[in-house]
DNA sequence: TTTTAATGATACCTTTAGGTGTCATTACTG
DNA sequence: CAGTAATGACACCTAAAGGTATCATTAAAA
């Protein structure tokens, strides 16, 4: 009922490089703000490069930046990356037959708050963070 | 982003179970119907049993019911016993901190959707699976 | 009173998410 | 051109979730 620590990770790492995506960021600059471990940072960073979320500039003056402009990536989209659980048709009890043929008992309530989630997470871009971004306060706690 | 195989099968448990809830089932009963491998159901059924949400009567004729009245036991209820993720308060990007201090950049709108959940989940008794209860047909796919 | 079919308890195995450690490569800079 | 500060690659470790195995206990019923 919580996102993975990797894909939590990936959504502060995206969010906060959105402050300023033109900015190249090093695996320093984004470990000292995000709570993340260094290595596994460094690890994360790695991945989400091979996704084609960010790219890299390696050499003494190198760091890392978004692949691609802000409101092409949605929180979704990082989401899927970093999780491959599949959201469209989740069933309630996690059978996996429900939502396509015989409906459970949840299905129709749950339904809506699912679909209510998935279209906040389909809707929501970088761009929309960026400009409600007080995440610099958060992170320094 | 999906609740843990233990809490669905503790949901399929004990909204099978619902069906009937002065049935005395058996963990073979419940095997059958539920796609739930058989030892981890056995270990399932005593947690529950120890969290009171079912009673049980050993001995040949023995099986498993539920404990309290349908309408007491909601389905946040079965979440919270076999999960302890505090949902409350939970930051989209997983920082401890956020909810009661700062606010993080998807503070309020995840905020939204979270509580929506929270309320379906909490509102929503075994009674009301009870009445809609096509889960027999799930279970057999 | 023995058999049988159920639950109770507990230890162990397996897989995977999360996290570490080490060394190579790149490219700016003194 | 050597030193340095960054990323790249990859192997390994750890803890927890999920799952399995075994044996003890209970109580109805033959």
């Amino acid at each position: 009922m919580k996102l993975s620590n990797t894909t939590e990770y990936a959504l502060r790492i995206l969010s906060f490089m959105a402050m300023d995506e033109k900015l190249l960021y090093t695996a320093n600059d984004l470990f000292d703000k995000l709570q993340i471990p260094y290595r596994y940072l460094r690890k994360q960073l790695n991945f989400l490069l091979k996704q084609g979320l960010l790219v890299s500039v390696q050499g003494k003056t190198g760091g890392y930046q978004i692949a691609k402009s802000l409101n092409e990536i949605s929180l979704m989209d990082i989401i899927e990356a970093t999780d491959d659980t599949k959201f469209e048709n989740m069933c309630f009890f996690g059978f996996s037959e429900c939502p396509l043929t015989q409906k459970c008992s949840m299905h129709e309530r749950w339904g809506e708050v699912r679909n209510s989630t998935l279209s906040l997470l389909k809707t929501t871009t970088l761009n929309d963070i960026k400009n409600e971004n007080n995440l610099t306060n958060l992170s320094l706690k």
